[in-house]
Formats: structure tokens, sequence, C-alpha cells
DNA sequence: AGTAGATTGTTAAAAAATTAACGCTGTCAA
DNA sequence: TTGACAGCGTTAATTTTTTAACAATCTACT
């Protein structure tokens, strides 16, 4: 009912497959998936049997057909338009990231308050003031919004993503944006990340095991 | 056991006691503090109870104390040593994000394979090259890595740290690290997360709630 | 063709994480 | 002082997630 890991994970064995198809590999056992991915091998078959792929008996997935299948469910038909807010470090970092190297995600425009950047096209794609948001999401039909602005403007680009319609919103600014009915926030929190990681350091020890 | 997702709301706590205090409050019950955590508030009091803090009946948690129990218990005594490398976008990201902004953690060096960038200081930070890697890493009593390179060197990359004795690593190349014992690795997948949110603006009905 | 061995799909069990329940304590007002 | 209420701490219940178990199936080899 609520597979948010699975979907985690789903995007994991995307790429997976995909690196062992460029390797040359035509089919692989769910063990071998299993140990790319970190996790156990019944757990990649629990996970294929919810996107309902099937591999055969001593033969493992045909990992083309498994590509298809992981595609299949985890995008639409047509790719998805995301923009992004904020064009300082962060922003930048993701654009050259994303710009034009993944066939389902499209970074459709850039958005930031700051009046210099307007209408300047930065790693291709077109900068625009934060105002006209609205009038582009609509335009462009974009569903997905990246926040990536400093905390305290966060909860208001988050508003005005909402309002021009954005669905769905990964935000990378160190606040925890509330979550309304009817809408996905992924809130990407890197200072927990850095301080996970500390924290572990020095309490080794007190995990589980991998 | 094996608590991380506490740390990891743990550390999300620390932020929002701070905000708060900041705010001038002294204290507050444990349904404020869910509220914009996004969590239930037994999951709050839950938690104090596992980092042994304890608040008064009618009276909530006293804000300046709770963030000395939040503290002591994430961070050691002495702030943590990272290190970056990758100076790219991200790399570059990181770095302005935490330089001189976070008490007890301290980006001691970045690391580029880049000739040119060698000695030079970004955002107040010295490059080293990945060469020099373990000198550094030993010299500056370095704990955690962040691997920002592309994809390619990441596992590369993962190795030179782990060598030069890094405990903990958080992984931005889009590649899960395999974890070793006595090792915790955080990979955070960028694209997974793009990838999870274009999932959901398209398939909102399954979203639990929340 | 038959048998041995390996891997899948699925169900069941186990483990982990979250949420609820509730007795107890402290506060405030009459 | 007493009663009513509100909130904490803790334990128990629930829910979710992961792992194991195993019959069915396929491959390969003789």
């Amino acid at each position: 009912m609520t597979p948010k890991k699975t979907i985690e994970r789903i995007s994991l064995y995307r790429r997976i497959v995909g690196n062992l198809l460029l390797s040359g590999k035509k089919q692989a056992f769910s063990h071998e998936i299993a140990k790319l991915a970190g996790v156990k091998s019944s757990q990649i078959r629990h996970d294929f049997m919810f996107i309902g792929t099937n591999g055969r008996a001593n033969a493992g997935y045909d990992l083309q057909e498994l590509r298809g299948h992981i595609e299949g469910f985890l995008f639409g038909g047509d790719a998805d338009n995301f923009c992004i807010v904020g064009v300082g470090n962060l922003g930048r970092a993701i654009l050259a990231f994303f710009r034009a190297r993944h066939k389902n995600i499209v970074i459709k425009a850039v958005f930031d308050k700051d009046p210099a950047l307007k209408d300047r096209i930065i790693q291709g794609c077109r900068c625009y003031s934060i105002d006209d948001a609205s009038e582009i999401i609509k335009k462009e039909n974009i569903n997905i919004g990246i926040i990536a602005v400093p905390v305290e403007q966060a909860k208001l680009v988050a508003q005005i993503l909402v309002d021009g319609g954005i669905k769905s919103i990964v935000n990378f600014a160190p606040v925890p944006l509330n979550v309304r009915q009817g809408l996905f926030i992924e809130n990407v929190d890197l200072t927990m990340y850095l301080e996970k990681a500390a924290f572990f350091s020095r309490n080794l020890s007190k995990l589980s095991e991998v």
C-alpha cells in the first residue's frame, strides 16, 4: 500500500540492469542483482513480483525484458517535466547532472529571483523569474519541482510551486516541508546525511550489520 | 539495535529545536515538535526516550536542555572532520553549504585529480591531489569522506578513502558502494529521488497518506 | 529420457518501525 | 485542597518491511 521503499529500490534496479546490459550481459540471477544492490535475493524476487516481471528458473531474468518492465512500471508514457528553483551551486549541480542525460527526466526550466539571471541560458536551460513560475509551469507542463534555495525561502517557493500546479517536490532546503494531501514531497536533507555519517563514524558498533 | 532511522530523525529534531530557540521559544510540547518534523507525537516521545532526555508533564521539554541532550547524543567531544573528493559542481555546492556553518561538521580538505586545482584554496578550503589523500586524512584526522566524483571513479575513490583510514562515507555518485564490515556508507542517490518524485507525481493515489 | 542441482514465485515467518494506550505526574483554577 | 485536564514516559499493539522457506520449474548432463 505504501511502497515508497520499493520504488526507491526499483529505481536502483533500473540503473543496475542498465549497467549490466552495457557490460554485455544478457541475463542475471536474483542473487547477482541483489549483490549489486546491496539487498537479499529474496528481496529482489519479492520486488520483481511487485512490478510484475518474471524470470525463468535456472536462467534468471532476461535483462532487456526486465529493463522494459522496470521502466514501464516506473515511468509514464511521456517524459516527466521538472523545474529547479534556485540557481546557486546546488541548483547548477543538479542541472548539470541531469541536463540531457536522462531520457525520462527533463528539466524544462530553472527559476531564480535574481533579475540578473532572467532569460539567461544556463546549461542549455532557460532561467525565468520566479514571478513567472505559475505561467511557465503550465506552459511547459511541469509536474515536479526541485527546491534548491536557501532555507528562508523554501516554504514560500513550495507554496508558489504548488499554486502553479506542481504535484511533487524534491526539497533540498534544510527544512521539512509539511506534506499536504494529494502532494508528494521528498525532503533530501544533506545536513542530516552528514550528521548521520559522523555519528556512525564514532559509533560503528551500533550498526546492526549491513 | 539498528537505529538508523532514529538517528535521522534526531538530526532533524536538532535543527527544529535550534530554530525554535532562535525564534525565542523556551519550551515545546512533543506534539509541537512532531508537527514540525512531520511525525506523530508518540514518535517524538519514543525517540526522546532513546536519547535519554526528559520533559515535564504539562510543561513539555526545555528546549535549551533538549538541544544539549540531542547534541550530546549526536556529536562526540570534538568536531567531526570531513573531506570531499571531487570539486565539480556538487562538491563545491556541498563545500559552500557547510564551510564554516556547522560547528560539528568541519571540512578539512577537498581532493581532486585535476592538477590545476592542486593547492588552490576553494571556499577557504585547500584542495589536494587525490594521490595525497592517505597522508592528509591522517594528518588532519579525517574520519568521514564525501564522494562527489563521476560514477566511473566512485569505487576507486572509496577504496582510497578506506585505505586512508576513513570510517564513514557519504556517496553521491550514482552507484551503490558495497558496504564492508566496520564501515558506514550512506548512498545518496539523486537520480533515485527524482525518479521517485516523478513516479508519485503520476501515482499520487498510491501514497498511503501524510 | 531421467535425474540432480539450481533458481524462481509465493507464502509464511521474523524483524523492525510506527502508532496507540494508559498510568502517572504536574499545573491551574475554583 | 481538590478536581479536571494536559502531557510525559513506557509498554503494548499494530503496521510495515525484510527475510526465510519451499514447492514448482527449468536446465544441463549422462
